[in-house]
DNA sequence: TGTACATCAGTGAACGCGCGTTCACTGATGTAC
DNA sequence: TGTACATCAGTGAACGCGCGTTCACTGATGTAC
């Protein structure tokens, strides 16, 4: 009845996905509000500290609640890696796809990058804080969408006539790269705030510059 | 007495330094034994949910000792981070003082990061963690350390003879840029484990080496 | 459609436990004379 | 050198508190006939 919940929430519903809508909703619904308080609380705090009970209390539930949909805070946590790198696959192409001069292309690219941080800044803070955090689980799945958005860029970047002459290892090698330095620009702009976000731009931007400027030169080393 | 220690641990001994050997001598052995307790404890957890009881237990004194140290963990963190990257700022020349073709010199850094790295790792892997992790004072402390380090650089790039028209921005923009990688490789070697550490170096090397050609051609641009 | 039974998301009480912090203390070390 | 007092790193008991997890439960929703 709601097949395509049924991909986003993985194997957890796999079991009951013949349940009507009302309790299922209703069910999600819980689900959803303790992500979102859960995120809340993870702005001023990492994941490994963060208690069961104070996610409970935000959502207003009880702390039995919690294990109805999740195993533990760890799990709450990959589900929320799921949830903020799994609506991102989208972005990777409408930075990339851009045609135009590489000057512009690249400044489009960063201020996609600001525009986005700045409307959800808690889903990237999360990720920044968690990419080398403390929880095993959570750091191999943001380590394995990353390398997803790594390949991504690779491919895109393979595509293009600039890259002729690539192998796959140094395509994906400039993937990676683009994509470490978007996490390190969102987590910069986090830190510096809204009066600080001029210069961070400026310097991501010159990074982009360089990196783009070895890329075009890439095939000339001896 | 000790005119050296007063500048390492800051104002916390200023008021003390009169103090004669043996008692300040056996303080300054607990203070370390907490730092190295602690330091084993986050390579499974962040500072956030570190216990002052649990580092004290490690130790064998009592809780209430912790506090003729420090005011609470993040303190303590601090100074962890003093202590780790204070050593560190000798690296630095060692690696880019090195003469010798761009290649060579380049490989030799990578080299010398892994060695560091796998003779401490446990120092490495605190600051990768708590570099976006969720204490403030500690987040302030590794940006502080790693600005001075991005400094470092520039002033080192900034008087070779590749870097001749580059203006004061520009230079620090390549050394930030160069610092981050170190971090990224460090936590990066980290997380593969021995058997993974090769490819890690592989593709350290690669990003170096994009990063040396986007320098070489920076004036180039239009 | 109506009824009788099954499911299950969320409840609320209870548990044992380790936490951070307080306090008055002890006894080795330091200082003054 | 010896003595009498001061300092202070570490002690140990005590506190109130919130934690994660268990359990039997309730009542709205779902299913079968």
């Amino acid at each position: 009845m709601y097949p395509f919940l049924d991909s986003e929430n993985g194997c957890l519903l796999n079991g009951m996905s013949h349940t009507t809508g009302i309790r299922q909703a209703q069910k999600l619904k819980t689900r959803q509000a303790l992500l979102d308080a859960a995120l809340e609380l993870l702005e001023h705090q990492s994941l490994s500290s963060l208690g069961l009970r104070e996610v409970t209390r935000a959502v207003g539930v009880t702390p039995t609640a919690f294990y109805r949909h999740f195993d533990g805070t760890a799990a709450l946590g990959v589900a929320l890696v799921e949830e903020t790198l799994g609506s991102l696959h989208g972005m990777i192409g409408a930075i990339l796809a851009d045609t135009g001069d590489s000057e512009e292309r690249l400044d489009r690219s960063v201020d996609l990058i600001t525009r986005h941080v700045t409307e959800q800044p808690a889903h990237f803070r999360f990720i920044a804080r968690e990419q080398h955090g403390g929880v095993g689980q959570v750091r191999a799945a943001i380590a394995a969408q990353l390398r997803g958005f790594a390949l991504e860029v690779a491919q895109v970047l393979g595509a293009e006539p600039e890259s002729a002459g690539w192998d796959r290892e140094d395509l994906l090698m400039l993937g990676g790269l683009y994509v470490d330095h978007m996490v390190l620009t969102a987590s910069a702009l986090l830190e510096a705030g809204p009066e600080g976000e001029q210069e961070v731009v400026r310097v991501a931007r010159r990074r982009l510059r360089l990196v783009t400027l070895g890329r075009a030169h890439w095939l000339d080393r001896p």
